[in-house]
This record gives structure tokens, C-alpha cells and sequence, in this order.
DNA sequence: TTTTTTATGAAATAAATATTCCAAAAAGTA
DNA sequence: TACTTTTTGGAATATTTATTTCATAAAAAA
């Protein structure tokens, strides 16, 4: 009978790489196969079911759980959840700490750890899907307009008054419009064609924000929308929209991503505004 | 009985994503929030059991494969295959993504990527070495507080508005200190012992706040100071004062490790808020 | 309001999936 | 060669997982 590895077996996929090639002469045949295949594929036992990744990988599906047991899992599904664990988009706090780090960890990560743990991966994620021509366009609005108005409530306040700053501070005419609902709206009912709206609002959306951007698209007032979904009410199709996701930790949410994408779109803005210039003198 | 597409159903992730955003507005309660989470979290319902995944999205296993089903999928598994199909091919994120790290940088980087790292670094050097014991210490100032009063000008008064919103969120009774010179410092005058101040102040130091803490340390109230550096005027030895440095792209300096500094700050306030009350009732 | 329709969750059922078992084949040993 | 040990594949079984059903609750319509 097979020598089963009584010791507890990797954790995370890393872990089982150097396993596995350290342990690859020790194995039967068929189990030096299935390791090499799921070497090369990953993703492919993450994502399938025994039968299929045994007949990809060319064993029967009892050989797929005998190299499980080999390993030490308890079954196949044990040894999947390594594999599934590796391709999660949010890492789960200890096994990615264990791999990195060694000796015994603090299992209670501390606040500071978590929020800025959170506040890197939701930067991340704005950089890499973040759409650079949407930027670009909506910074080109705001570059154009004779005005900028900025709208937002709750969490969006701090983002709607750090835009304010850094487009005054670039010399490009901005404006907040805040109020409450009646009022604001009459206010938002005041822009020009030439001028620009900015709506920024976050789940739970408030109506409020969405009744101002209905009018500005009503009046023929372009509008640039900060949201976190695409399913956000201010969000449309006629409309300049961007996305940024912040990841959550028990409950909060964060501001890091959005601050930066604010950023980005003012500089832009500022940017864009100077070659204008530039050609407009040429 | 709920109408069910009859038309088949996107087989890409990439043209779900809009055929969510055209029906959101007509789906039932629950199954917006199905929409809202799945969208924002593809890769749970990818590696996930319809169990696992609908506790996560706070909604019965029933709503889950109904979800699946109004889209015009044959049942939840059909609609699995989609979001798995979107992960297959992606290269595993950590390993890539830290490899391509070392190599040599981009020589054109966009605006984008250029603020992002700033931003990543700035919330690194944040969780390096920031004093951990000083924010318990502030909070621990928040928490014992009657009122929390905030003040802050210019760059610092997004900060200020976001700490304002999540104290006020946690049930931590806080207040803006605003407006001009000479009416600022009269409000501060009237602070009391039991109250305290959050000073939040950056390069270029405005003597305005300066002269809200000094007024505060003279009338014995307790003063937390954010700034980006001790040297800062605000800085003092009998205060307690939480640094955090914003890396500078070009002459812009972002607000995203200053943020999670606030957020970090707030939670562990309303953290020991509670401790406290439960310390009170025992 | 009352009636009708629609939406929802808990439990029962059906389907699929992993795991175990065992006979047979292959490899190793004397 | 004959005997023992290990490995393997296929079928039976146990378990997990998705799906359907149905009673009830919530909206919408009359």
C-alpha cells in the first residue's frame, strides 16, 4: 500500500510547488504525471471536478484522489481548496502570511495592518482596471468647461471637497454645489451647456445625487460620474463614468482608491488644460 | 412568477457585465444585491457552492439559482461556468504580479500608474512605521470623549470631512470646528476638559490651526494632531500626534495613506468606545 | 380596504461529485 | 520461475451540492 504523508500537508500553492518537486522520484508513475500537470495547470484543478481534470490529465479519477492522500490532504477537495485559495482575487489573511513569513505569526492582524492591507489591494485593482481612455476623456470635459460644479453626499463629501481643492489649485474654475434636495436642484437647474458637472456617490446611493445628474443630462450638461458599480443610478451609458472599487474590512470602506483616482483625473484635467492652451496660441 | 429571459444568456463575463446594468433597475430586491455582489465579486462566485456564496451575499441558496435563472441561464451551475471561464486563462496574480515588480520599470508611465505607486508606497511606509500604541492612545482619547471636534484647512479638510462622517457613523458624537480666524478661535475657547480636539494639518502649515491647539493645551483639553511630519508646528510632546508622509509625484501629493490613517483612526475609537461601555456595565 | 400577483425562504428532492473498495495488473524480490 | 508487494482502474457507495416545490410574506392592483 501507498505510503500516505502523515505530516500536515502546504497550505498554499507555493508551498506545494517545492513539495512536489522534492517528493516528484518518490512517486508512482501515474503520480508523477498528475504532478506535473498540476504544475503546468493550476487553474485547471481549481476549477473543474475530479472526472474532467483526471481525464485532461490522463489518470482516473481514483488516481487524482490517491495523490491527494499522497500529499497528505484528506481527498481531493482538500488539496482543490489549495489550489482554488491561489487564484482568489482577495487574499485571505493567514495562509498568504504563513508563506511569507516564517515562524509563528500574530494571528490577530492589527487594525492598521487590515485597513492598509485593504486600501493597497483596492489601489491595485484601480490600476490595473481602471479604464485610462475614460479617464482621459472625462478629464478632457473638465479641462473644457467654463465651470466645474461637484456634487456629492456622505462618503463622497471628503472626495467632492479634495477634487475642489486640487482643480482651484490647477487654475481650472471649480464650484461645489451643495444643499440640500430642493434647493440644490434648482441650483443644478442654473448650468450652462458649457459647464460640467461632477457626481460622485457611492452604495447606498442617495437619490439626491441622481436627481442632479438627470437634470445636467436633461439640459444637455455633461456629466462625469464617480462611482463604485456601473449599477449605480448616476451611472449611464451618455455619460462620462468611472469605477472604483474599495475593498471592504467588517464593514468599512475606505477612501484610498477613490483619492487617488481624484487625483489623477485633476492632474489629467490640468494637464489637458495647458496643451489647449498652447494650441489655442499656435 | 418572475418573467425568465428566454433569449440565451451572455456567455462571457465581459457582456454580462452590461446586461446587469440594462436589467438592474427591473430585478427584484434580492436580486439587485445578488447583481450588485456578483458584479463586484466574480471570482467568490467562481471558486464558490451556491451555499457558501449566497451566505456571502446575505441572500438564500433559492435567490442565488433564481438569479441565475431570470438571466436565462439553465441554473446556477450554467451561470458558474461563465464567471469561471473569466479566471481560467489569468495568470496567477501574486507570482506574476510580484515578478514584474522587480523587473525594470516602464520608461512612459501614465498619470494613473504614477499616483497609484505613489499612493501604494505612501500606505506602505503608513504600516512600516507608524506608531501603533500612539493611535490606540488617540482613539482611546476619541473614544473617552463627550464631543469630538475636528478642524482642518485646505488639503486637510477632506480628511477632515471623512473622519467627521465615520465618527459620526460609529456613534461617536463629533462636530466640525470651522470658519475663519478670529471666529475659529473664539468656538475653540469654548471647548471643555472632557472634550477634544483633532487638529489635522499639512506643508504649508496655516497658523490658524496652530492657534486652535495652543488654545485647546492652555485650557487643558486634549488635542490629537494628524500631520505629515513632527516638525510641524501643531507637533508637541504633551499632544498626541499621528504622522503620516505622502509621497510626491511631480509637486501633487495625494490624500490615500492620510485616509487610511483617519479610517484606522475612527474604527479603533469606536473599537474601545465599546470595550468601555461593556467595562461600564460589569 | 380586499384581491391578486409577485417574491421569498425553508425543506424536500434530484443530480452531481468525491470517495472507497476490490479485483486485476504490474513491479519488485528471492 | 513463483511469490509478495505495490499500483491501478472500474464500479459501488457515501457525500455534497444544486434544484425544485410549496407555504407564506410582501407588493401591487382593484
Amino acid at each position: 500500500m501507498l505510503e500516505i504523508e502523515t505530516l500536515s500537508p502546504p497550505r498554499t500553492f507555493s508551498n506545494l510547488k517545492p513539495w512536489l518537486q522534492n517528493h516528484y522520484r518518490d512517486l508512482p508513475k501515474r503520480l508523477q504525471s498528475v504532478a506535473v500537470f498540476a504544475l503546468h495547470n493550476p487553474d485547471v484543478i481549481a476549477l473543474n471536478t475530479v472526472a474532467v481534470i483526471s481525464e485532461q490529465a490522463g489518470v482516473t479519477p481514483s488516481t487524482m484522489v490517491r495523490f491527494a492522500k499522497s500529499i497528505g490532504y484528506q481527498g481531493f477537495s482538500d488539496m482543490q481548496e489549495v489550489f482554488q485559495q491561489s487564484m482568489r482575487h482577495v487574499p485571505q489573511p493567514y495562509s498568504e502570511r504563513l508563506s511569507s513569513m516564517q515562524g509563528p505569526v500574530d494571528l490577530e492582524q492589527t487594525v492598521l495592518s487590515q485597513f492598509t492591507q485593504a486600501a493597497t489591494e483596492s489601489i491595485s485593482r484601480l490600476e490595473q482596471q481602471a479604464d485610462e481612455a475614460a479617464i482621459k476623456q472625462a478629464s478632457l470635459q473638465l479641462a473644457c468647461a467654463r465651470t466645474v460644479y461637484i456634487a456629492g453626499q456622505g462618503r463622497a463629501e471628503p472626495v467632492v471637497a479634495y477634487l475642489h481643492y486640487t482643480l482651484v489649485k490647477l487654475g481650472i474654475h471649480a464650484t461645489l454645489l451643495q444643499g440640500t434636495s430642493p434647493t440644490i436642484t434648482d441650483k443644478a437647474r442654473m448650468l450652462r451647456e458649457d459647464e460640467v458637472l461632477v457626481a460622485i456617490s457611492f452604495s447606498p446611493y442617495t437619490a439626491n445625487t441622481k436627481e442632479l445628474v438627470d437634470v445636467c443630462l436633461g439640459n444637455g450638461v455633461k456629466v462625469v460620474a464617480i462611482t463604485d458599480s456601473t449599477l449605480s443610478p448616476i451611472a449611464r451609458t451618455d455619460d462620462y463614468h468611472l469605477e472604483v472599487l474599495e475593498e471592504e474590512v467588517s464593514g468599512f470602506r475606505g477612501l484610498s482608491a477613490t483619492m487617488c483616482l481624484a487625483l489623477c483625473l485633476a492632474v489629467e484635467a490640468g494637464k489637458q488644460r495647458v496643451e489647449r492652451q498652447e494650441m489655442a496660441l499656435s
